[in-house]
DNA sequence: TCTAATGTCTATAGCGACTATAGAGTCAAG
DNA sequence: CTTGACTCTATAGTCGCTATAGACATTAGA
């Protein structure tokens, strides 16, 4: 199987199965008399494996531990679960911190699609509104407030 | 004021401040007569802005263009309604995402969990488990699934 | 069999948003 | 007057790719 149909196979690009042959991740395969690069099934289910662990964002240094760890599996194992709860812990930080700023940009746009009717943009009005707790959206009600349409 | 100065009252650092200075966020400030960038509060506000943009992970070319705005405001902003609501669906898409990886490794945590107490590995005994419906769920499970601990 | 299109090769540079380093100059306190 | 902290510029490195250039290999059709 040449790098096209493995590609094709995985979705994943040529220009990235070579560059995760660079980076270590991939063993580097045989080649054809023309020199061109020859896959097994056992590349593709490593690079599927690869592809699992990208699409949820592990980084490509923590990918290669599991692999190493496939290629050569030690007695003990507790790190996996260990890198388990630290990536379950990240993930949790980052949904509160999203859902916050999806909250807030919804305030403001609300107040902004209220406006479009020909009288004062709304969110000139708000300008004045001293309730606002959010920095960002101060700064945004500065930045529109100036102005009306 | 000095550079060091608006990095400790903002939080940024010296270097980021310089960055944002090269990337045209920042307007090149008055030089002391050692050289040094001298700001004031119009820089300090404009800084805490663009950090306000960034904690919310907004690119500093969107940012660049609210800042833009301000500097040279126009008679249409409804494209920063559209910039808010494009923003509120990517963040939508992220949280789901998030929401469904985070599902999935606790799943393979919960059974790694179990099986320390001397027994068979409980990630060795996922191994038969046909009902695991995730795929990297299942690729790990074949790496810790190798050995016993 | 020739040719043109497509696939593959290597090496290098670019992206975004910084971060780190090197080597020099400036300033304030002891 | 010297030491140390601060600042300056310029350049290179980070991560995970992506794009480009220029050469070679293979394949399909005329």
């Amino acid at each position: 199987m040449k790098i096209g149909e493995l590609a094709e196979k995985t979705g994943c690009k040529v220009v990235t199965i070579r560059y995760y042959e660079k980076k270590g991740l991939l063993t580097r395969p045989p080649r054809s008399e023309g020199n061109y690069r020859l896959y097994d099934e056992a590349d593709l289910e490593r690079l599927e494996f690869i592809l699992h662990c990208r699409k949820h964002e592990m980084q490509l240094d923590e990918i290669k531990k599991l692999l190493n760890f496939r290629d050569h599996p030690q007695r003990d194992c507790t790190w996996v679960s260990d890198l388990l709860s630290s990536q379950i812990d990240d993930i949790s930080a980052k949904i509160h911190s999203l859902q916050q700023l999806q909250q807030q940009l919804k305030n403001l746009r609300s107040r902004c699609d209220g406006g479009h009717d020909g009288a004062t943009c709304a969110i000139m009005q708000g300008l004045d509104d001293k309730n606002s707790c959010c920095a960002v959206e101060n700064d945004l009600l500065k930045i529109l407030g100036s102005h009306k349409h």
